[in-house]
DNA sequence: CCTGGCACTCCCGATCGGAGAGTGCCAGGG
DNA sequence: CCCTGGCACTCTCCGATCGGGAGTGCCAGG
C-alpha cells in the first residue's frame, strides 16, 4: 500500500503533467506544492511510484509523467469532480433554454460541451430503447399506401410508408388507429410487440394483410429507431493534442467517424453515475492515447442515453467530470420541461 | 501570352508538384517529362511563368511550386476532368444502390466521396426550395393539439406540434386536411404561401384562429426546412495535408464545424456545370490554403443541391474533378429512381 | 526514514561544415 | 531570336559535435 504521502505526490505529478504538459521532476515538485519534504525523498518515493507502475519517465534521466495506471489512480482516489462556477452554469442554462426542438438540444449541447472542455464532445441522441410511445398515428395517403407516423415521449417522430396488400377502408382504418393507441401509448417500446400481438385476429380476414403489413412496420421501426444516433463536435480541439501529431491523431479522427466505435464507447460505461475510460482501457485501437468521459443523461430519474468527451489522457480530469456532469444535468432537465 | 511550351512546363510543374509533395527543379522537370528542351531552357520559361504569377519559389534556389493562380490555369486550360475507371463506376453504383432512404443516400455518398478522393466530402441535403409538397397531413393529437406533417417529393418527412387557440372538430379537420392537400399538392414551397392565404376566410370564424395557427406553422416549417443541412466526412484525410500540422489543419477544423460556411462554400457556385474555387478565392480565411470541388446535383435535369470535397489546393485536379462528377451523377440517379 | 551531496546519464539546442539541388546569367551556336 | 552548356553563387538540409542543464540513483550521516 502506498503511504500518503506518495499518493500526495502522484497527486502533484498529474497536475503538474497535465498543466505543462512536461515530464515533471523532483525539485520542481517540492517546489511548485508545498511537500514539506526535500527532493531526495520525492525521488525515493517516485522510485516507488515507478515501481508500482503509476508513473514512467520517457528516457533515463527525464521527469515523470503519468501511466495510464497512474491516471486511473488519481480519477478513482485523489481527483474530485471539480463543481462549475455559476457564472459558467448560468452559461450553460441560457445557451441550453434557447433550442427549439431535439435536434438543437443535442447541437448546441455537443457545442457546448466542446467549448467548455475544449476536446471533442459527443452527444447521443435520446434513446429509444427506455422511451414510450407518445401517439401513433396512420395515415391513408393513397387507397393503398398508408403512411405511420410514430410520436415518442422525448419528441421524436418517426414515419414510414407502407404499401398494402390491400385498400383498406376509412373505418376499419380509424378502427385500427383507435384500438392501436389505446393498446401502445405509454408504453415502452419493448412492450409493444406483446401488446399488438393479436389485434389481426379481430380484424375482417379481407383487413388482415394489411392489418399485418401494419404492425410489421411498426415493429420495424421501433427496432430500427432503436439504432441510436449521434452528434459529435469540437474536432478542432483535437489540434491541441499534443507534439506528434499526424500520427496521433489520424486515428482518432478515423475512429470518431464510425459511429458504431462512438456508440460501443458510450454504452461500454455501465456505471450509472460517470464513466473514465483511460487510454488503453478503451477497446478501439485507435482510442489508446485519449481518454472517455462519460455519463448518462435523461428526462426524469432513468438514463436515456450518454454523452461525453473524448481527449488525450493527459487531461484535466476534475473539470472534464465536473462539465460533463453538469451539463448532462441540464440537458436532463431541458429534455423533462418539453 | 505564354507560349505552348511554358503552358506545358506549368502542367508538369503542377503534376509534380501534387505528386511529389516537393518544390520541383528545372532538371527532375526535363527528365521526367520528355520536354525536349534542356534544364536552362527550362528555367527560362520558369523565370518568365514566376514573372506572371503562375509559380513561386519557396526560398531562393530552390525548386518552384503553382501558385493559386498557377493552380487556376492549370484548371481551367490545361487539365481536362479524367473519367473514373469502370471499376470504379462500378463500384459507385454497387454502393449507392445499397441506400434505403434519404438519409442513408447522403451518408453513404458522403463516405464514397471521402474514399474515393482521399479527402474531406461534403454532402448538402438535397434543397426543399425547389421541392413540392407530396401531402400534407393534420393529426388531432389532443383536442387543441394538432401535430402538421409535412411530405416532400424527395422524401423528406418534417413535422410541427401546433397549439390551438380554440379546440376544432373533427369534420372541420377532415375539411381543412382536404382543402389543404388539393391546393397545395404538387406545388413548389414557394407557392404555397399565395395559395393558401385566403383559406381561413372560408371556415367559421370560431375556427379561423386554429386554421390561421396551421397555416401559420405549415409555412414557418416551409421557411425553416429551407435551411439546409448537410453531412461531412472523411476529416482523418486532413492529415495527409502537409508538413505544418497544427497551423494548416485547426482552422479548417473549425470551418468544416461551422455549417454555415460550408453552405456558403457549395452556395457560391454559381456556375451549373462544376465550380472549383482554389486557395484564396475562398472567402472564408481559414480555407484559404484549401481547394473546394463542388457541383450541383438533382433527381431531374434541375439541380436541388450541391456536393463537394475540400482538399489542400495541392490536390489532383482532373482525378477530384471526375470524382465529384461521377459521384454526383449517380446520386441524382438514385434520387431520381426513388 | 529523511536529507544533502555527488557522480552520472541523457536530452536539447546551438553551432558548424559539407553535400546537394537549384538558380541566374553569360556567351556561343543553330 | 531562341536554345544550350557552363559556371559561380545561394540556400537548405543533414549529420556530427559539443556544452549546459535537468534529473536521477545512490550513499552516508543525522
Amino acid at each position: 500500500m502506498l503511504s500518503e504521502r506518495r499518493l500526495e505526490v502522484l497527486r502533484a505529478i498529474v497536475q503538474d503533467y497535465v498543466g505543462t504538459e512536461e515530464p515533471v521532476g523532483s525539485k520542481a515538485l517540492t517546489e511548485r506544492h508545498n511537500l514539506q519534504v526535500s527532493p531526495a525523498t520525492v525521488r525515493n518515493d517516485m522510485a516507488a511510484l515507478e515501481d508500482e507502475g503509476f508513473i514512467a519517465q520517457p528516457h533515463t534521466s527525464a521527469g515523470r509523467i503519468p501511466t495510464d495506471k497512474g491516471y486511473r489512480l488519481f480519477v478513482d482516489k485523489l481527483a474530485g469532480v471539480k463543481p462549475l462556477s455559476s457564472p459558467e452554469r448560468r452559461a450553460i442554462q441560457n445557451f441550453l433554454d434557447g433550442a427549439v426542438d431535439l435536434d438543437d438540444v443535442v447541437g448546441r449541447t455537443v457545442r457546448l460541451l466542446a467549448q467548455l472542455t475544449r476536446q471533442v464532445a459527443v452527444v447521443q441522441y435520446p434513446s429509444l430503447t427506455r422511451s414510450t410511445v407518445r401517439h401513433v398515428e396512420l395515415l391513408a395517403l393513397a387507397p393503398a399506401r398508408l403512411m405511420l407516423v410514430l410520436i415518442t415521449d422525448t419528441g421524436r417522430v418517426e414515419q414510414r410508408l407502407i404499401d398494402c396488400p390491400a385498400p383498406i377502408g376509412e373505418t376499419v382504418l380509424a378502427d385500427l388507429r383507435a384500438r392501436l393507441n389505446s393498446r401502445v401509448v405509454g408504453e415502452r417500446f419493448t412492450e409493444v410487440p406483446s401488446l399488438v400481438q393479436d389485434l389481426p385476429e379481430s380484424f375482417d380476414a379481407d383487413d388482415r394483410g394489411t392489418i399485418s403489413a401494419v404492425l410489421a412496420t411498426l415493429l420495424e421501426t421501433l427496432v430500427e429507431e432503436t439504432e441510436e444516433r449521434l452528434m459529435i463536435g469540437g474536432t478542432a480541439n483535437l489540434t491541441r493534442f499534443g507534439h506528434d501529431f499526424p500520427l496521433t491523431i489520424r486515428p482518432v479522427l478515423e475512429a470518431l467517424e464510425e459511429q458504431v466505435v462512438l456508440l460501443k464507447l458510450l454504452g461500454e460505461a455501465k456505471d450509472p453515475g460517470m464513466t473514465v475510460r483511460i487510454g488503453h482501457e478503451n477497446q478501439h485501437e485507435g482510442l489508446s492515447s485519449t481518454s472517455v468521459v462519460s455519463v448518462g443523461y435523461g428526462s426524469g430519474d432513468e438514463a436515456v442515453a450518454k454523452l461525453g468527451v473524448v481527449g488525450p489522457t493527459r487531461m484535466d480530469y476534475p473539470g472534464t467530470m465536473g462539465a460533463v456532469r453538469a451539463v448532462a444535468r441540464y440537458v436532463g432537465q431541458i429534455l423533462a420541461e418539453s
